[in-house]
DNA sequence: CATAGTAGACAAGTATCTTGACTATATAGA
DNA sequence: TCTATATAGTCAAGATACTTGTCTACTATG
């Protein structure tokens, strides 16, 4: 029986929730208590030499909501502000080594959640999953589901 | 080149992140401005003769949040709630017209947006997808991604 | 050098949850 | 039947992750 066009849609979010909720209690087990989701999808944004009004670009979100959690990574020992020697009104935004390293531990988590689904489906109808994923899934920021 | 882990972790995130927007989009369109996910996320998990904490249960959410939800629900004509023949202290949450005709357009929006996946890729990739989705999304509340 | 644009901060408000405490009703056991 | 316990729902307060609007400091353009 084939699946309605629903039945895949809601599988879709399903799975994407039981992958946050993975990489979640991966971080944990690593020990990294203190980041949530939203801190995820930041780390995942980031790369070097951003300013916040970069880093709100790459996420979909506002400048303030970004200082927000770039804030809270701050206080938290994950990330810390240097001047821009560019341009004056700017701070770049760089991970610490405990940020980085929870970047590590959160891919090494999401990894951790992909391999379980690995191993429920054979090799060939993995590698298509992953590939038609990969297809249907446009480029663009990496956000929240609402 | 085959994609990793993380990859495919980022992917699905996406694809299920366009989802969300998707449904949105389509609700939107259709004139259901006033609806947000959270509450597409109740109405997915509303069937017949549900009190709000069986609802809580489906959603995973505490009875207080649910309770919250559905009083806007109400407000804005989506839901109302009946006395529980069977149990003096419980409310029934049944569906109004426009709220029934909402989960129907929630479901042709999300239709909208799986068509869409369905003609990037061929019809046997997108059984393979449909298929592998289903088998590796365990079963289990369908809530927002964090 | 004047003007317009951008980076970021400050303040307030909204949506979606949480925990804790409470009332009213239901149910199961002595 | 009475009592103890569990459950449905409400009220209140707080946390998280955003939003809009406003403002200052600095940059870039012409």
């Amino acid at each position: 029986m084939a699946a309605t066009d629903w039945q895949t849609a809601t599988a879709t979010l399903r799975l994407a929730g039981q992958l946050v909720d993975g990489i979640q209690e991966g971080l944990a087990a690593r020990g990294f208590t203190d980041i949530r989701p939203a801190h995820g999808y930041l780390f995942a944004a980031l790369s070097t030499d951003m300013t916040t009004a970069g880093i709100a670009v790459a996420l979909g979100i506002t400048k303030q909501a970004t200082a927000q959690l770039v804030d809270t990574l701050v206080e938290r020992g994950y990330l810390s502000r240097q001047p821009d020697p560019r341009d004056g009104r700017a701070h770049l935004v760089v991970l610490t080594d405990r940020g980085y390293a929870c970047t590590q531990a959160a891919e090494q988590a999401a990894s951790d959640v992909v391999n379980g689904w690995h191993d429920q489906v054979s090799k060939a109808d993995f590698a298509r999953f992953s590939h038609t994923v990969h297809t249907i899934a446009k480029p663009g920021p990496l956000r929240p589901s609402w």
